[in-house]
This record gives structure tokens, sequence and C-alpha cells, in this order.
DNA sequence: TTGAAAGCGTTACCAA
DNA sequence: TTGGTAACGCTTTCAA
């Protein structure tokens, strides 16, 4: 005989009792065991039964529950993710291209592997997660003695973060390469000209910033020029164009400029031609941006993409092997940057205009216009 | 006598034994029971005992099994969250201001109510969230008999999303007011002397877009006007200024552009000089847009907003109202969007590079250049 | 004040 | 081939 508890409602008034494995078993005259099997492809049972029970349970309409499984199998699949970055400004990470393609780009990877992504907000305590059955978490650009990183090195939950968790138990870390990036931009400025160098950099103390200005100040020294830095000091794209109209009216006012700062470029561009220069015939330009207006600006700006998708990859695929083999040995690895070459740096390069003007020639035939009512 | 059970471990190798409750209870010389009261502020025990077993789990580092807790508890408070926009095409739909706003603010809403949200592939198969304890989910922009939709309502978890689910039991949707959104700004830009107001919009079925060039094309009719559309048909913003591009060198050349498609402020400002056109002299300009850049453009750029803040709110409230309440009763929400009028609409607005001047009339102390090494 | 035992809903082992 | 029973780890009722 299979047992009837007798159900006791406790929490939230559900508003339909949900149908148990047990209910399907009764309906079908089997047992949980059978059933369960039947649902799930195992064991050897006859077809008939197997069908029986699935048809029941269809009928019925079943669904089985997850915590449960989840409780049986030891593990949620679930992967906690959290930004560092920003915690008290305005705006939200989101705000910035690199973010939102790197939050993306983990989400897809971490699913393609079977895990799911659980937000959690910036800045968080630690106890507010503590009640989500995550296996691991991903920290992106960790603050100082982040909270969030020691809670889960402290919980045991196997971590993917930055550079700064390297060599701890269970921890994986992924960076840029960030002194191989700024070298590459300043010797690409260099070879195409440019003398006086400027770079505007956020005021935080993220490590991709830090590294890089500690680059481009190394680089300096060695070439014998004069570091021109420009701080942003607050996120978004006004205080960034302010800082890049500081920078450009500097007394030794530079040939060309470095965005490390995350700006919308064509806004770049039209601080620089507010002050009357024309890019890239007076002022070369390269910034560190994800934003794919970049391509369609006027001319076109040559960008260093810190590659989101590449370190969200590689985040996740190093959590991921460590939590299929069990193992607590801590891993990294280091990005390497691109640095997409257009007009805006580009010595000789076509002025603004051209390109657009080219473009018109090929009008397309796609155009729908409503003909008159 | 507390049970001692002998622990079988299986599925993945467990690298480090978790400590149990009962390991607790045992090392501590109580039960599980007041071991579990007096690490949950429960019952009535001795502050001698509860200090002890406090004691006990902080040195041997218990941390509650969180799966085990969700099984008892009934509820995991996790909400699944999935766009259903741009199922296909390249880049997510994270490139959209838009939905990184909403997203974004979905996260935080829902975090402030005491739930988490999961991250769901943009058209996955139910099958791939059923082993995810979801107590509800959001499905912002479902496509046409969204798979996703259909999923969550057939399992019966209450569901937020956009009017297309209205009435049905346990969903709740959110919806902008695409006709009042309309209105204001053609009417905005009649009373600016716009005589000609083109349209660029994407060739989506998305409700709001569908709405909002129903409504236009009403408001055109009413006013003895010809609609001029002109269809993005891919994302991004190469398409879209394409697009502006095509919809601006029609032979009825028209003198004010209402951009739906989003697209960054910027660069449809660049195309429109591109051609020769000034704006606002020669063209007024509002854009459907929840960037940034829009303000510090030259001109600023007047923007529609689809207000993704309030959307996700509503949205979350509505759900979760449901979700503590227990109830079924479908509901819903339509949001007002927020015109924010600036130089490109304002006929008779400076023209560009003004306010730039201005502001280099300010200029700040903060700069800080590297003195010469 | 403390503790034994009964669930929560599922899957896996092993006996029938 | 099928089914009883014992976990998974926790909270809670109820009896001592």
């Amino acid at each position: 005989m299979t047992e009837t508890p007798p159900r006791r409602d406790h929490g939230v008034p559900a508003a339909v009792p949900r149908v148990r494995l047990v209910d399907v078993a009764r309906e079908a005259g089997l047992s949980k065991t059978t059933v369960s099997a039947a649902l799930n492809g195992t064991g050897r049972l006859s077809p008939a039964v197997r069908e029986r029970a699935r048809e029941v349970a269809r009928r019925l309409g079943y669904r089985p529950n997850p915590t449960a499984r989840l409780l049986r199998a030891g593990h949620a699949r679930l992967i906690g993710y959290a930004v560092g970055e920003y915690p008290t400004g305005p705006g939200s990470y989101m705000d910035s291209p690199y973010f939102t393609q790197l939050t993306s780009a983990i989400a897809t990877t971490a699913l393609r592997h079977g895990y799911a992504l659980v937000l959690l907000p910036t800045g968080s305590s630690p106890d507010e997660w503590a009640d989500l059955p995550l296996d691991a978490a991903i920290v992106a650009d960790p603050l100082a003695d982040d909270p969030l990183v020691e809670g889960f090195i402290a919980a045991r939950i196997p971590l993917s973060s930055d550079r700064s968790v390297e060599g701890r138990s269970g921890t994986h870390w992924v960076d840029v390469d960030a002194e191989a990036a700024v070298r590459e931009v300043l010797d690409h400025l260099r070879a195409q000209g440019a003398r006086r160098i400027a770079v505007v950099a956020p005021d935080t103390p993220t490590s991709f910033y830090t590294a890089a200005l500690d680059a481009y100040r190394r680089w300096c020294a060695e070439q014998g020029a004069t570091p021109l830095v420009t701080l942003s000091t607050r996120p978004g794209n006004g205080p960034a164009v302010e800082a890049v109209e500081r920078s450009l009216t500097t007394p030794d006012r530079p040939d060309a400029l470095f965005m490390l700062t995350e700006a919308n470029p064509p806004l770049v561009l039209d601080a620089a031609r507010r002050l009357g220069l024309s890019v890239p015939a007076d002022l070369l330009l390269v910034c560190a941006s994800e934003d794919t207006s970049a391509a369609h600006a006027d001319p076109p700006v040559t960008t260093l993409s810190l590659q989101p998708v590449s370190v969200a990859e590689k985040g996740v695929e190093l959590l991921v092997a460590a939590l299929e083999s069990g193992s607590l040995e801590p891993t990294g690895a280091l990005v390497r940057t691109r640095l997409e070459i257009r007009t805006s740096s580009e010595r000789g390069g076509e002025p603004a205009g051209g390109a657009a003007l080219r473009r018109r020639g090929r009008q397309e035939a796609e155009y729908t216009s409503a003909p008159p009512t």
C-alpha cells in the first residue's frame, strides 16, 4: 500500500495544491519509485507501465518540484553574479557597454555549460545571498577587500574574479593584459606621428585602470615624454566629456588623446570639434570602449576593446572546470585586448563627412515611404 | 542520543565534506533542534546554550544548506527573467540602453522585495529552466506565442510580461502608453513649426512599435498629413543610421524626424550634419532613447523616454503582490512615457557649439597633469 | 528549557 | 519488472 500523508498547508495560501509524485503514483496505482523511473527514463520498466505513468502525470499536470530534486542532486547549477565597481554612484554598472557585454556573455556562457546566473546586488552583504543555493560565484571588478569576495571565500563557494584573488583556495581569476594593451595603443599613436599623447582615465581603483595608468607612465618615462593625465572623477558621459575638454585645453595642447574612461565616442569627437580640433588632422583619437557607435562615428573612431566576451568565457570556463572536477586548485588567465584601428587615429585619414558622402552614393532600395492617404 | 548516519558520498567528489547541522549538534552535545533554534533565534533557549551552539557553529564553519531550507520553506525567492526580442540577431538585447536599464531596474526592484533574478536565455525552451526553483517569471517584450510565456503559464508559474498576456490566470502586464507618447511628441513638433514629420521605426512586431506606428498614422490622418515612414530592418546603430539617411533624402524632405528606432543620438546628429542639415534650424529631432549621451550631444537631443525603470518597478510590484497574497487574479498597468525637451526640437534653439563655448568659460580647477619626469 | 520525530518531495538502493 | 524504504539537510510540532 502507498502511504497517504495528510497535507498540512503552511506558509502562503496555495491557490492550487501542487500535484506531487505520490499523487501521480496513487492515481496510477503504482509506487513513487516506479513513476519516478518512468518519468526520468531510468530503470527497467515495462513499456506499458511507463506509458501509463506518463499519461497520468500528464493528465494531472504533474511538475516535479525543482527544490526537492536539487536537495537530492546536491547542486543547484546556479552561479551568483555581482559587479563590484561603482558601489555608490547613480546609474548602475549596466550603463557601461563593457559591463553589459560582460554580463550578457557570462550569462550566455554559463547557460551553455548548464548553469544559470543569479543577479546579485552590487555592494550587498554576504547575508543577503546566504539563502540562495549558489554552486559558485563571479564578482566582476571587485573593490579592495570586497565584502562579497570575502564572503564567498569564507563560505567556501568557488569564485571567479580578477587578479586580486590570485592564489586563494577555490578561486579563479581572469584579467586583461593592461600593460600590453597600453603599449600597443601608445606605440600605434607614436607611429602615426603623435608626440604629446594625453590620457583621460577614471578616478577608480579598478585594477585595469590602475595598471593602465602605470603602464602609461612607464612608457612616457622610457620615451622621455611628459605624462598628460586628466582624471574623470564621476562615472557617466557628462563628466567624461568635461574631462576631455579639460585635457585638450591644457597649456601644452596634446596631439593625441587616449580615452581610457569609457565614453560615447561620438561625444568625444563632438568635444574636439567644439574646441576647433579636427580629428585626425589635429588630434589622433583612441577610445577604450565597447560602444558600437565608434564604428559609425564620423570619422570612425579607433577603439581598444577589453574583450569582455573573452573575459566572460574564460572566467566561466575556469569556474566550471573546477566545479566539475571538484578541485580547489586556484587557476587564472590573462586575456589579450584588441585594437581596432579606424580613421580617427590614422594621420592622413579621411576628414569628417567623407565616409557619409560615399555612402550616399549607393543608396539602397529598401526605402519605404507610405503613399499619401 | 543523536543519530550518527554514515555519510555516503554521491555525485561530484566533494573536496571538503560539508559541515551539517547534526555535526554541530554532536560537537556541542546538543540536538539538531536546539542548534537550529539557537542559530535562527527562535524558540526559548537559555542564553548559555544558545551561545554555546553559536560558538561551535562558528568554530566549525557551519553554513546551513540553502536548498534544504528552501525545500522546507516551499519557495526559493527566485524570479526568472528573459527578454523575448531579437531572438536571433547578433548582439544580445543587452546592446540596447532600454533593455539594460530595464534589466538593471528589475533586478534592483526584485532584490528590494527579497527576490533574486535568474537570467534565462532568450528563446530557450521550457525544459531548460524546469529544474530551476522559480517562484515567478518576467518576460520582457515577448514574441508572438512566445514559448517561454506559454511554458510559464502551463507550469502555473506567476508571470509578468506585456499586454499580450492580459487576462490570463496568474499573469500580470505592464505596458507603455504608446498612443499618448506618440501624440505628445507629434504635437510638440507641430507646435514648433514642423509640417512634414518623418518617422524611423524598427521592423519588429514588438507591441510598442506596432502601437506607436498606428498612432502616428492616425495622427497624420487627423492632421491631413502624409505619413513618412522608414523602417530599419536590423538592430544596431549601423542600420539605424542608414535608415536615417534614407529618411532624410526622401523627395519630400522632412522638416522633423522622430526616431522610434533606438539609436545613439549623436550618431543621428552626425547623419543630419553630413546631409547638410542643421539641427534644429533645418530639422527638428526627437529620439525615443534612454541613451544618456542625448543630454550631452551638440545640440542636446530631445528624447522620449519609455521609462524602463517605471516599467520594471510596476512589473515586479504586481508580481510580488500576487505572490505574497497567493492570488491568481490577473492585474496590469499602463506606464506614462516622458518627453525630455532639449534644443534639438526647439525652433530657434541654439546651434551646435554654443553650449560648449559657454562651458569652456567656467574651466574647473580639477585638472591634474603630472609634472615632467 | 530541551529533544525526538515527523515531515518537505525527490531519487537510489536493494529486496521481492 | 516492481516497490518499500532510506536518505538529502533542514525546521517545527509536540511531548518530556
